[in-house]
DNA sequence: GTTGAGCGTT
C-alpha cells in the first residue's frame, strides 16, 4: 500500500530531508522526491512524497506554513496510465 | 547570485 503525494509551493531552500521529517510525523515515508530542473539543476519548488501509511493524514500539511511559504499537498497524478 | 504556477528523470 502506498500513497503518492504532490507537494508544491516549496521554498527554494527546502530539501528532501525536510519533507521527509515533516511528512514522517504523519506516517511512514517511503520516498521523497523534489523535482529539480534537469537542464539547470536548480530547484523547481515542488516535489513528490511517497508514503506507505498516513498519506491521508499528511494531507493536513496542505495550507500549512513551511520555510516561510504555504505548503501545497495533494494526491499526485498518475505517472503512468 | 535570478524565478513562483504547477504534477517527477525511472
Amino acid at each position: 500500500m502506498s500513497a503518492n503525494l504532490y507537494v508544491g509551493n516549496l521554498p527554494w531552500k527546502a530539501t528532501e530531508q525536510e519533507l521527509f521529517d515533516l511528512f514522517g510525523q504523519y506516517g511512514e515515508v517511503t520516498s521523497v522526491k523534489i523535482i529539480t530542473d534537469r537542464e539547470t539543476g536548480r530547484s523547481r519548488g515542488f516535489g513528490f512524497v511517497e508514503m506507505s501509511s498516513g498519506g491521508d493524514e499528511a494531507l493536513a500539511l496542505d495550507g500549512t506554513e513551511f520555510g516561510g511559504r504555504n505548503l501545497k499537498v495533494n494526491h499526485a497524478r498518475p505517472k503512468k496510465f
